[in-house]
DNA sequence: AAATGTCATTGACACGATTCAATGACCTCG
DNA sequence: CGAGGTCATTGAATCGTGTCAATGACATTT
C-alpha cells in the first residue's frame, strides 16, 4: 500500500540542551528577573536593555517553557474538545469554529474522538484535566453527566455540545433538530401538501424523535392531524441506507388518493437514494412529488434537480461553545446559557412550487 | 439565529483549592516521595500503604498537574498538527487517523488550522514549541522549511504531511496523486477508450500538475500520444465548478470521430456536474460515455449511476505520519522515510465495461 | 546638600511533581 | 549476638518561569 523510499542513511538526534531564560541572561549580561519582565512587562524595563536581551533571545533561539509558566501562573492556555468522532464533516466544522474562537484568545485546543466509548471518554477527560485546559467542550457519551459535575467543582469549565441534557447544570449550544424538520414540514403544508412520508431514524435517538417531533408540530399548526399527515417510514439504524428502497415502494404503491406527495428525508444521503427509487418508478421530481433532504452537504447543490435541505450551522456552534466557555472563565460569577441554533432551509428545485395534489401518472409525463 | 434561555438565576465560582500530593501525603500519613511512588511505580510501595494512598487520593479527587510532571520529566506528552483547514473532510480523516496513532502512546493532539496564512502558521508553530510538545505533523503553507528545520533542531520531531517537498530532510507522508489519475486513465485505455477529456484544475498547483502527469504516463503506457489522447480542460481555480458545463459542451460538440469517449473529472463534485450536464445532451452514462470521479465522498456510491471514483487513503495518511512521528521521536537514530500512499480505483456502473468508440445518438437510445 | 521620588534592576522564593541518596525497620544467616 | 541484606519510606534538591520586596542609581525639589 505505501512505498518506503529512504533518502538520508543517518540522522544523529541533535539533541540541542533546551536554551532557559537563565542563558539568555547571562548572554545579556542581566539577571533572570530582567529578562522575565522583557519578555512579559517591557514597559518596565530600558529600551537598550531590552535590545539586548531580545538579541539574546533570537541569537539563542530561546522558546519559552509553558509548562514552567503554568506552573507559576497556575493556568494553561489550552482547551480541550471530546466529540464522539472528529473526522465526521459536521463535528469537524464545528470544531473549526471552536478553534477559531479560542485561537482569537491565543489559546489552542486539544482535540479528541471518543468514539462513543465511555472508557475513552474518561481517559481523554483525565488527560485534560491533568493538563489543567482552562475548559472543555464535550459531546457526552451517556446521559450520566457527574463526572463533569465533579470536574467544574474542580475548577475546569464545561460546555455541553450539541447535547440536549438541559437537565445538567451547564452551558449547552446546540442546533434545534425539533425546528429543522418543522421548518422543512411547514414549508410543505403552506405550499398544499396535505399527506408527506417522512423517512426517519430509529425514535430511541434524541435527534430522530426531535425529528418526529417537530414535523408533528408544523402539521398541527396547519390544522391537521399528524397522524393523518404524516407517514412515518422509520429506519432500524441511522446509517442503513439499504431500507430506504422498500419503504418508498410503499409510498409509491398507496392507493392514488392517499399517496403522499412529499417525502421528507434523514438526510441527504437517504434523499439521494429517495431520489434514484423514484425515478426508477417515473416519478418526476418535484412536478409529481417533493422531496427534502437534511444536511445540506456540499452535492445537494448539485443535484438535478437541485436538492431542497436544511442546514445546519455547525461552524457557528462549535463558535458558540467556544465564546460560552470563554465567557464562563471570564466572568466572576456566571449564568448558564442554553444556545439553541436555528437550523435553515435552503430552498432549491426539489420540492414543489405548488402540491399537485396525489396525482399519479405512471408514464412520468 | 440563536435563541438564549436564562436557567440558573446565578451560580458562584466555586474554586476548589487545588489538591496537590502534599495534601494527599498528608491525608494518607505518609510523605510527598511515598505519594509519587505510589502513583508511579506501585511495586515499590507496600501494598497497605498502597492503599491509604489510593484512598486518600481518591477522597481528595486529586489529579496529576502534568505541567509540574513535565517541567521535572522535561517531555511533554503531547503533538500538534498544523493542517490547512481542519474541517476538510479529507484533513478531518487524516487528523482522526493521526489522532488514534498517538492516542495508543497515552498522548493527546492539538489540532491547528493554518488556513493557509503564514502568520497563523508561525503563532501555531510557536505555541506547539512552547508546549513543548513531543512533534509537529504540518502541512506547510509555503515552501520555505528553514522554520521547521530549526524547530527540529531545537529538539522537536516533524513529519510532513502531504506535501511532496522531498527536498527538505524530513519524513513525509504523502498520496501519490500523479498515480490516482494514473489509474483511472490506464483504466480507460485498457478498456479500449482512445481519447478522453480531464476536467483538471490550474497546472500551477501540485496535485494538479501530478494528475496530469500521471494521465499522460498512463496514455503512453497505452501506446498512445498523449497529447491527442488526452483532451485537457483546466479550470482557472479548484472551485470553480460553474465553469464546468462550458468545457463539457465542448467536448459534446466535438465532431463524431474525435469526441471523447469518457471524462475523467478533478473531483467527485466536478463529476456530479458532468453527469448532469451529459444528461442534458441525452448522453447515457456509460454507455455512450464514461465519466470517473475523484476522492470517492459517500454519496459517489448513491448516484444513478454509480460514480466510478478514486479513493484515497486519508485515514491512513494521517495514521502513518503519527507513526512515523512516533519512530523518529524513539529511534536513537533515524532514516528519514517518504511514505507515498497509493489510491485506489473504485470500480462501480458510472465507466463503460468497453467504450463503444464514438458513436454518438442524440435521441440518448 | 539633604531629602524625596522615580526608574531600572536584582535575586530569592514559589509553583507541584519526580528523583535519589540516605535512613530506618526488620529478617536471615553464620 | 552481630554482620549483612532486603524492603519501605523519607525529604531535600530539581526542573524553568513569574513575582515581588528590596536595592541602587539618578533626577528633582526645597
Amino acid at each position: 500500500m505505501a512505498t518506503k523510499r529512504r533518502t538520508e542513511p543517518l540522522t544523529p538526534r541533535t539533541s540541542a540542551a533546551r536554551v532557559t531564560v537563565k542563558d539568555v541572561a547571562k548572554l545579556a549580561g542581566v539577571s533572570l528577573g530582567t529578562v522575565s519582565n522583557a519578555l512579559n512587562r517591557p514597559t518596565l524595563v530600558a529600551p537598550d536593555t531590552l535590545a539586548k536581551v531580545q538579541a539574546a533571545v533570537d541569537q539563542l533561539g530561546f522558546v519559552r517553557n509553558s509548562a514552567a509558566h503554568q506552573l507559576r501562573g497556575g493556568r494553561s492556555n489550552s482547551f480541550g474538545a471530546i466529540v464522539v468522532d472528529a473526522s465526521n464533516p459536521h463535528v469537524a466544522a464545528a470544531i473549526r469554529g471552536l478553534e477559531d474562537a479560542i485561537h482569537t484568545r491565543g489559546a489552542s485546543l486539544v482535540v479528541c474522538s471518543s468514539d462513543g466509548s465511555a472508557d475513552r471518554e474518561r481517559r481523554y477527560l483525565q488527560m485534560l484535566e491533568e493538563q489543567r485546559v482552562q475548559g472543555i467542550v464535550i459531546t457526552p457519551v451517556d446521559r450520566g453527566v457527574r463526572r463533569l459535575e465533579a470536574l467544574r467543582e474542580r475548577g475546569t469549565a464545561v460546555v455541553l455540545l450539541d447535547h440536549a441534557s438541559a437537565a445538567g447544570d451547564f452551558c449547552s449550544a446546540s442546533v434545534d433538530h425539533a425546528l429543522g424538520s418543522e421548518l422543512s414540514a411547514r414549508h410543505l403544508f403552506d405550499r398544499g401538501h396535505r399527506r408527506i412520508a417522512f423517512v426517519n431514524g430509529p425514535l430511541n435517538l434524541r435527534q430522530c424523535s426531535a425529528r418526529r417531533r417537530g414535523a408533528r408540530r408544523a402539521a398541527a399548526t396547519a390544522g391537521l392531524n399528524p397522524d393523518d399527515a404524516i407517514v412515518e417510514l422509520n429506519l432500524t439504524s441511522i446509517s442503513a441506507l439499504g431500507e430506504v428502497p422498500a419503504l418508498i415502494e410503499k409510498v409509491c404503491a398507496a392507493p392514488r388518493g392517499e399517496r403522499a406527495s412529499a417525502v421528507l428525508c434523514l438526510d441527504d444521503a437517504v434523499a439521494l437514494v429517495v431520489l434514484r427509487v423514484l425515478a426508477e418508478h417515473r416519478l418526476r421530481v418535484p412536478r409529481d412529488i417533493s422531496v427534502i433532504g437534511y444536511d445540506d452537504v456540499a452535492y445537494a447543490a448539485l443535484l438535478a434537480p437541485a436538492l431542497t435541505s436544511v442546514r445546519q450551522p455547525t461552524y457557528e456552534l462549535g463558535q458558540a461553545a467556544g465564546q460560552l466557555l470563554v465567557a464562563e472563565i471570564h466572568d466572576g460569577y456566571h449564568v448558564h446559557q442554553h444556545l439553541n441554533f436555528q437550523p435553515e432551509l435552503i430552498l432549491r428545485e426539489s420540492d414543489s412550487a405548488r402540491a399537485r395534489l396525489n396525482r399519479y401518472d405512471p408514464r412520468g409525463g
